[in-house]
DNA sequence: ATGTCAGCGACACGCTGA
């Protein structure tokens, strides 16, 4: 079974090299983040033409994340145990946003995340963004006694080791490197989640995310911010993983690369309600 | 040199977020 994560940036924008890249990768599941559009505005019919259903938990121009699934969508989960939501400085009450659905597919348990980017260390974001992670730690406990396999995927926005990065210099006072950002990422890890490593298809580290600036891209100043995190039933039914960095180049692409990764795992069609 | 994109409101570009 193929598993991949993309965030795509717009799946309506995206939506031409979405399409393309499915037909020529054909994933069995894909988690999808910054979808950025209503639930409505999802183009299912596009999906459904390539044999995908569709978890979706999205509300509008920002964040926003889905799951498709050509082997079967089960217990549907939109958000996290206890998610906190973000409180703008002009806002009456916190919002909580479409970072977090669940879905098991052909027995394996699948999340897609959006963690929050955070935007500077001073700033409310960053809080946010660390509440919002201890959130995700406690819905990986709760969950992981019921689902196995298991697996986050996602644009998880924090640089896990200063390898992760084109320029460690370059993060100096940013989010994404901090000392908290990082333990919890470890904290997913003494859950019992093991970083899944993908293979580059170019260069030396497996970068998931180029920004469109000051040409990111053809330098290679690219960030492994696109993660998965995986119980050991996963991890280890792993045969191979990488960064499809091809879906970079040229115009229209998002501005991160697909995460790949394929399982020894047998795959049960199931049954959907009619 | 943040050298770019995407969505939105409102209609052509400025604002926000990444």
């Amino acid at each position: 079974m193929r598993v991949a994560t993309w965030n795509v940036n717009s799946i309506r924008a995206r939506l031409p090299r979405l399409l393309s890249w499915l037909s020529s990768a054909w994933p069995d599941v894909v988690c999808l983040q910054e979808v950025k559009c209503s639930a409505d505005d999802v183009p299912t019919a596009e999906l459904a033409a390539l044999g995908y259903q569709l978890a979706v938990n999205s509300t509008g121009r920002w964040n926003g994340v889905a799951i498709l699934s050509k082997v079967g969508l089960a217990a549907v989960r939109v958000g996290l145990l206890d998610e906190p939501g973000y409180h703008a400085e002009d806002a009456l009450l916190p919002t909580i946003e479409a970072r977090a659905i669940a879905a098991t597919c052909a027995g394996v348990r699948i999340w897609s995340v959006y963690v929050p980017n955070g935007r500077a260390i001073d700033h409310p974001h960053y809080a946010y963004k660390l509440r919002w992670l201890e959130a995700l730690a406690a819905t990986v406990r709760e969950e992981r006694a019921q689902h196995c396999p298991f697996a986050l995927l996602g644009d998880f926005n924090i640089i896990p080791t200063d390898t992760d990065a084109w320029d460690t210099a370059a993060f100096i006072g940013s989010t994404h490197v901090t000392e908290r950002e990082r333990t919890a990422l470890a904290a997913l890890r003494e859950i019992g989640l093991s970083d899944v490593y993908p293979r580059p298809l170019k260069y030396e580290v497996p970068f998931t995310y180029w920004d469109y600036r000051a040409l990111a891209f053809p330098k290679n100043s690219g960030q492994r911010i696109d993660l998965v995190y995986a119980d050991a039933a996963f991890a280890d039914a792993v045969t191979d993983a990488y960064v499809d960095r091809n879906e970079r180049k040229g115009t229209g692409a998002s501005d991160h690369a697909p995460v790949v990764v394929d399982l020894a795992v047998p795959i049960v069609r199931q049954e959907h309600p009619a």
